[in-house]
DNA sequence: GGGTAACCGAGACGGTACGTCTAGTCTTTAA
DNA sequence: TTAAAGACTAGACGTACCGTCTCGGTTACCC
């Protein structure tokens, strides 16, 4: 699925529908096929690369593996990663990512209990070596705008967006304080956890994970 | 004074002194002078590295620096940086806040005066490029354990130790929430400037730079 | 007694008078003391920096030996082996012929019988692993013009007067072919040596030792 | 010729067929070509650098040449080097002996006559610059058993052979003396040369290439 | 079913920067 | 004074990757 999405658009954004939350990737499907001549992508490659990631991550920090090294152990030329990936940062957001479901929001829930959820799944996400990871991967992104659009869209924006429509619906509901900045308080709350995992600890503790969201929730009352 | 200070004790982090916030280090001109042998740290070609690494952070980006790149431009050798820098982080660090001057803190004051003030502070040191510099510095920190713990000590140590202190004041005297969990507050309070560092915005406008610390004080009241 | 003298000439070749060879070094000892104002030599470095050099020569080759690695052996600072040797050449040969003795030359024996002793004495010269590292020494010399005069000087030149002369006195007592180049069979004759051992071959075998000097004698008669 | 023929075995003695008297190496014409796959050697870096080292060894010595300078000039990257030679030693000989031509040996002629061709073939060789820079080749080999090794094959051994052959042929045929040791003649002919090189002179004079020859021919009868 | 277009692997290419090493000089204090 | 210590400039070393390129070959479509 990815890799025919990816195939018809290859070096833009191959995250966006990655990550899960992309409602309308359904629609790809129904488009017209356009084939395009040639050769077509080979999903065997994708799969090779991908799983060499994950295994390598398993040994060492996202900023220790290299292209060259990647390639290397998928058995696969340079040249295919650059063609399918624009950077590095894509690449490992991709393979990271590569099994996450799409879950969708409880939206008849009560702002409260909303943002609580939302909050539990960002940190489900970020559980174990996840976490480390996708940290590593934002701060490489740092030193590279295109990359770091690329990050902050396929993984950041739609929980941005998301957690800043619930806080306005609360607001609105009288659930929430109405004098809070509701971009201030997506900078705190999702802050919190990127700054607690970039000061040093190298996985979320499941107290933290606990407690984090009903912190949050004070935050916003 | 900072290099009196590392002639003595070279390799050891040059930087919790240049921060500024170093209560004792005025103990350090008691201590017996115990000249060393051989030629003494030269300080005009720590001058020298310091005003290069500041020229060029005008035109680039702190990654875009490189030691082999600096090393040229101050005239100086490679080793010598080697020698008194473990890593870039800490080079550029020392450099950027080379003239952060040490403002001793309201103690007298109240704690939510004090929460404002030393946020204020916070933000000030991040304003301009010093905010990017500095976003930057703490993200390729991420891939070195040295680099990390040098960058947190040297920069963020001495703030979180602050407002942690404050907030609990602050609960103790019934001026602040007393559920407030002080570590979660301090992470979202500091994370809510990074991440927003992080996710784009290459300065801290003015308006955020002034609304936030309210913002962070209506959180934990 | 060569720190004596070198004490007196710092920086010229401090190798001439221990190679041995050199006959008038007892004149030294009746100088005037003329004792030089300032610190003196110190003896105990120049011995920790012989014995550094010789130590080290015991695991590694003569080229793999820096002037750097020597000092901080020897306990001793770079400048010091700086001011008394001129260069790595000199120091190493000073070191390996630290303890070689003068033997006076069997004037009166025939001229046939005269150049296997010279032969014998310069091939013992070079047994074990002195003949790899004083290779490695002539070869070192060879991008170097000071350091290829003062290996030349201190080493090759008295061993080369001595045969030439041999040669000369042979062939004028008819024993010797007069129609010989004494300077190319100089060359010939210490080449075979030299090359020998340049050729591959750690040290000089017994054979080759024993063997030898009866050829090179059929070389010239 | 020796470009097809380093593309198609990198990495080993390069040198062996440049230096000409690889008799078999038109058998390679006959093989199978066996594409590598891959991007093929350039020819032109290949050029460039040994342009470069030859330029370059008009103004300095072979042992004043960096791999890094000799990159910069021929416009062309370290690695490129590093990836086709192993070391100084062999890229330097390639680039001297980069127009040596094969020539044939008159098999022929009685033995006194080929070893005078013989020599004269070598002394040629050595003239001029050539000299010094291959005595500073054998001399750089000394400290690296790999370059020694490298320098032996590809120069030395291919004379060493005909050498001894030849005079294995003279003694045979009653024309040399029959009590010869093959091995030292052949390290005293060849010496002789090397020594008088390493012995300062910058190069081998026309009366030593003229008379030399024949003085060695005197040693065998 | 023959073109042809896009893919694939392999691996060489020009580069940049790394962190280490050594050379030889310079600048201190101690003897 | 000189010794000893050790910081200094300078620059080569060999390695690791970068992102690009150039091969020979492989699919699949489309005509």
């Amino acid at each position: 699925m990815s890799s025919a999405a990816n195939a018809t658009k290859p070096r833009t954004s191959a995250l966006a529908d990655v990550i899960g939350e992309n409602k309308n990737n359904t629609q790809r499907t129904e488009q017209k096929p356009a084939k395009k001549a040639g050769r077509p992508r080979s999903e065997k490659s994708r799969k090779a690369i991908i799983n060499a990631v994950n295994r390598m991550l398993l040994h060492r920090s996202a900023s220790e593996l290299s292209i060259e090294a990647i390639a290397k152990k998928a058995g696969v030329g340079k040249t295919t990663i650059y063609r399918w990936w624009p950077d590095k940062v894509s690449l490992i957001l991709e393979a990271v990512n590569a099994n996450g479901a799409n879950v969708p929001q409880p939206t008849h829930k009560p702002a409260g209990e909303r943002l609580l959820w939302q909050l539990e799944r960002f940190l489900r996400l970020l559980r174990g070596r996840n976490g480390k990871v996708i940290i590593e991967m934002m701060s490489q992104a740092q030193s590279n705008k295109d990359a770091l659009g690329s990050f902050y869209e396929s993984f950041m924006l739609i929980h941005e967006e998301n957690l800043a429509e619930i806080i306005e619906i609360g607001k609105n509901a009288g659930a929430f304080r109405t004098d809070l900045d509701t971009g201030m308080a997506v900078d705190m709350i999702y802050g919190g956890v990127v700054y607690h995992l970039m000061s040093g600890s190298d996985e979320l503790d499941e107290s933290f994970i606990e407690r984090y969201p009903h912190e949050a929730l004070r935050l916003v009352r």
